[in-house]
Formats: C-alpha cells, structure tokens, sequence
DNA sequence: CTTTTTAGATTGTGTTCGTAATCTATATAC
DNA sequence: GTATATAGATTACGAACACAATCTAAAAAG
C-alpha cells in the first residue's frame, strides 16, 4: 500500500519521535523493532524502507530526544527571564523529572547506553551536550565562544549526576535529597566569584 | 559431572565477577547468558543450578561491581592519607577511567540501565553508593551519621556525571574538559565554607 | 562400599531478535 | 490514461534469547 511522499515523511517522524520516547524508557537493546513499529501504528516490514539499520533509528532518535529536552530547557528559561538557571533547575531537579522516564534527559535515560554504541549515536549526544552547555553559559555569565566554560561544565555534571543517582537507588528519600543537594551546589557554584547573577543570593 | 562444593562455590563466585564486567561492558540487555556462562568456562545449562534468574544475577553482579569499586576508592584513599579526596578524584576523573567500560564504576557503567531494572538491582547499587557516600563524607568533615551530607552528595553527583558525560561524547578533548571542570568544582566544593581539609587550599 | 545427591553438560523449548526478499496497492511521472 | 516507482504489509530468514527438562559422572552421605 503506497502512500503519499508527505504522508511517508510524516510517519517517518512518527517513527523517530516514538522511538525518541521508547528508547529512553526502556534503553538501546530493551526494545525491538517490532513493537517500535507497531507502536507507531505501522508493521515491521515498513522499517527498512525507511532507516538503513536500527543504528540508525538510534542516532537520530538521540539526536530527536536532544532536540526536545533543550526545547525543554528553552520553554522553562523564557518563563521565567529573571531567573532562567533556577528555573530549569526547579524542573530538571525534581522527583517529577525522575519519574519522567519516556520524557526527561536523554543523558540520563540513556547516557550508559550511548557510551556502548556506535560513534553516530554519541554524535547525536555530543550537539544536544553543547546546546545544553551554550545555553547554561549563558546565564551563568560564562563567555560563549565556541567551547563551553569550566562551570559550566561541573553544573551540568552535577545536574546530570544527581537525576542518574536518584534513579539508581530505591529510597525515594534518598533520591529527594540527591536532587536538592545538587540543586543547592549548583546555585552556589553558579553565583561563585560574582555577585551580580539574579535573585539567588 | 559433579564438582567438589568448595569447586561449585568458586564457579559461582566466577559467574558473578565475569558478569559485573561484562554487564558494565555491554549492559544488562546487551549480553546473553550464552556468552557470560562461557566467558565463565561452564555451559548455559550450569546457570539455573546456581541463580534463579538473569534479574537474579544482575542483582548479584551489581553488588559484586560495587563492592569492587568501593575497593577501589579505599585502595586509591590509603595509597594518599593526607588526600585521599585528590587521590580518588585523580583517577576517577580521568581518561583512562572514562576508557575502562569493564572495570569502572558501575553507576556511570550501568546507571541509566538500573533505573529500568528490578528492585534487586537498585537495592544493590543503593548499598554501594551509601558505602561512596560514607567514605567520601569521612573526608570532607561531613558528620557521619546516617544519612549522607548535602556537599556529599553534590560532589558525588559531579563525579558521576562528569564520566558520564564524557563518555557520551566522541570529542576527546571535551571529555578531558568535563573531567577537569568537575575536578576542579569538587574540590572547591569540598574545602567551602572550612579551611582545615588538606593540601588543597 | 553402597546409596544418594547434585553441578554441570546436553539438548530442547517457544519466542524474539535484526535484517531482508517479495508482494500489493496506490501515488507520482509521463 | 497508462506506465512506473515506491511505502508499507506479508512472510521468512538464521541467530540469539531466557528458561527448562533430562542425562551423567563424581562428590558427599550413610
């Protein structure tokens, strides 16, 4: 059964984007291409005319998922322009975000999994990683030329780390505290040296 | 053919090591029992007389990973008495821990993978990031109690994400930069507010 | 020394995996 | 309006998957 070429394109994003959610919720190698296509209400035999290999639906679902948690970001900064960094952080660092399995950080979802594939998927990680990095140094006062600054990079490490920690464990409260922690450091670290960076003291 | 119970006990005890790197190396999905009984010199038809489940001895080898890890530290931090929080940073924040997917740490190795795994598994990875958390706590003065210290916890969090992070990215130089920044940000972190805490001022 | 127990090997289960050839219906090109 | 190209469905491939029953040889128990 034919379909129309915009029609073909539009269930090609469909694939990618449904991809982008599963992927995150149940890793790389946790779903197969069946249920992927079915899923995006087409069979399996629809795949390979549409992707070269599942590699392939893994970069560029990567690359999607990236996309969309720094439109995330973008959304939660341009609410709030008076404090962009805590507003990010409200969100980025709450037991919300850690529940958001389908949804939340690609990095975190999938940042182990990303280190074992192939150099195309961690190309996909590495743009979202400096979109995510310009746009932190940006509020931190951070001089964005071409590669990110120090603090930058220890806050997103920070961020990054304590989502991956408090889904690791099982003591909710734990989590909770993980996040709260990294979320108290970030600030400080970020409004460490000068004083003139917004409503956190 | 039967082996002596003492011969039985050192094959387990094989199965697990052999499996907490293999895991890390290639996820809890990524790999077959197939291939981790025989990495082990047995068959797979060895393997349900020794565990229950694959859940079962991915529960097993997390914790035998972690424990493994935390030896790591303890090594790393007797090695250097005077700084045993700039000992384990200098390795742990390094390229060739980045380079080591078998034997480094399990929560950068397998952290997105545990979130998606049973309660056994996170039970097991919740033990050996208290047993982290105590150890690192013992050094940046903070009390001991039960629960982990904020600071704790945030230069944790960094630690972990910084790897991580360089991990999911192809650029060499901007996982050098990832591991350097957090190197730096703990150790500030670590000595902020007192001025007692060792060599680094 | 005989009996019983059992770790590991062998073999088999049904399912799912990624990949691909073939078929079919229809959208596009002429 | 006819011919062609192609998106998606159907079907199939061999391999790998987790799990399990059966067999066998030797260790432990009596």
């Amino acid at each position: 059964m034919r379909v129309s070429r915009i029609q073909a394109a539009e269930n090609r994003e469909t694939v990618i984007n449904v991809a982008s959610r599963l992927f995150r919720k149940h890793g790389f190698d946790g779903i197969g291409l069946k249920d992927l296509m079915e899923s995006a209400g087409l069979t399996q035999g629809a795949f390979y005319k549409q992707f070269t290999s599942k590699d392939d639906l893994a970069a560029q679902a990567s690359r999607r998922a990236m996309e969309s948690a720094f439109r995330r970001w973008s959304i939660a900064a341009e609410a709030n322009p008076k404090d962009p960094l805590g507003a990010v952080i409200a969100f980025y660092l709450s037991m919300e975000h850690r529940a958001e399995r389908s949804d939340g950080c690609p990095v975190v979802a999938l940042g182990s999994d990303a280190a074992r594939q192939g150099a195309d998927v961690r190309a996909s990680f590495e743009a979202g990683i400096r979109e995510y990095s310009e746009m932190l140094g940006s509020w931190i006062g951070e001089a964005d030329g071409e590669e990110p600054g120090g603090k930058t990079m220890a806050i997103l490490s920070t961020m990054v780390g304590a989502v991956l920690l408090s889904r690791a464990v099982n003591d909710e409260q734990l989590s909770k505290r993980f996040l709260q922690a990294a979320a108290e450091s970030v600030l400080a670290v970020s409004s460490a040296g000068d004083a003139q960076k917004g409503p956190h003291q």
